[in-house]
DNA sequence: CGAAGTAGCTTGCACAATGCAAGTGAAAAT
DNA sequence: ATTTTCACTTGCATTGTGCAAGCTACTTCG
């Protein structure tokens, strides 16, 4: 265990290859749908996902996610077991790249939350305020749910 | 091989998961980014791409994503040997998601290729607009390059 | 025509990633 | 003090990936 090499090598230089290198995997952007639509912020939240994440790869993800500035973790100061993910404001710019994708399968797939694609489908960047705002609100005070 | 399972039985109905069960892998998006910007469709032009996918792999993807309906294998008419790899309407659909993900590549990595993420920054609807364009013109005659 | 080359795979095998069940240690609740 | 909760870690079986080599149908060259 102990320290990262200092850089993890890509296999090219071109930015799609750098985004699939961070979240082109079979969980990374489930997380973090769930941080940014549902509010998840600690592990157990994201344990009780619908798809049903392995503890062992949630921690590895966690941990990829956050050593690539996508997520932040800090200690819960009102309960010492708990850590507290938080998305950093470049995990939150993934934004526009989740509604892409939700917007391309509703199109295209036979899928549920139907609601969510309407929404998204009728004003795309009133719900990427929206998204922005309740993030930066999550910022300086505890969730309003 | 033989017959694929009918439904593969997703692990979850939410779009988001959708499109991550079909693109969420190492090799997928990468692909379709060559189909779509350099107009790669055959097996040797897609081996030829820098991160130097491997041959198994590749085929596997190309049998996925065709099942997927995401892109189509013809014969080549003028030789034999040569399979044609074209986007369907679904495949090309995947321009918004591609361009997000090297939008946000560009904002948060040191990447190459920074000629195309200003294309994209400064009219993302009409970049957009010219790879549909593209697309549509290959389908009648062979590509203009 | 036959030999050589090309395109698109498949196979074998080593290694890495994933998934499940069970266990651990620190903090909190009772 | 004991039990429960939380965030993991460990062990192990299964699955996916990556490399090198081989294979087969088709084309080209002489």
């Amino acid at each position: 265990m102990g320290l990262r090499k200092s850089a993890p090598k890509r296999r090219s230089g071109c930015p799609l290859n750098a985004s699939v290198e961070m979240l082109g995997d079979r969980w990374s952007l489930l997380i973090i749908r769930d941080m940014m639509l549902l509010g998840s912020k600690t592990f157990k939240e994201f344990l009780g996902s619908y798809e049903h994440i392995a503890t062992n790869i949630l921690a590895d993800r966690l941990r990829k996610l956050e050593a690539y500035g996508i997520l932040r973790a800090k200690r819960d100061p009102a309960d010492g077991r708990k850590l507290i993910y938080k998305l950093t404001p470049k995990g939150i710019d993934l934004a526009p790249v989740l509604t892409e994708m939700v917007l391309w399968a509703g199109r295209h797939e036979k899928t549920k939350n139907q609601a969510l694609i309407r929404v998204m489908q009728r004003n795309k960047q009133k719900f990427l305020a929206q998204i922005r705002q309740r993030w930066e609100q999550n910022k300086t005070r505890m969730s309003a749910r």
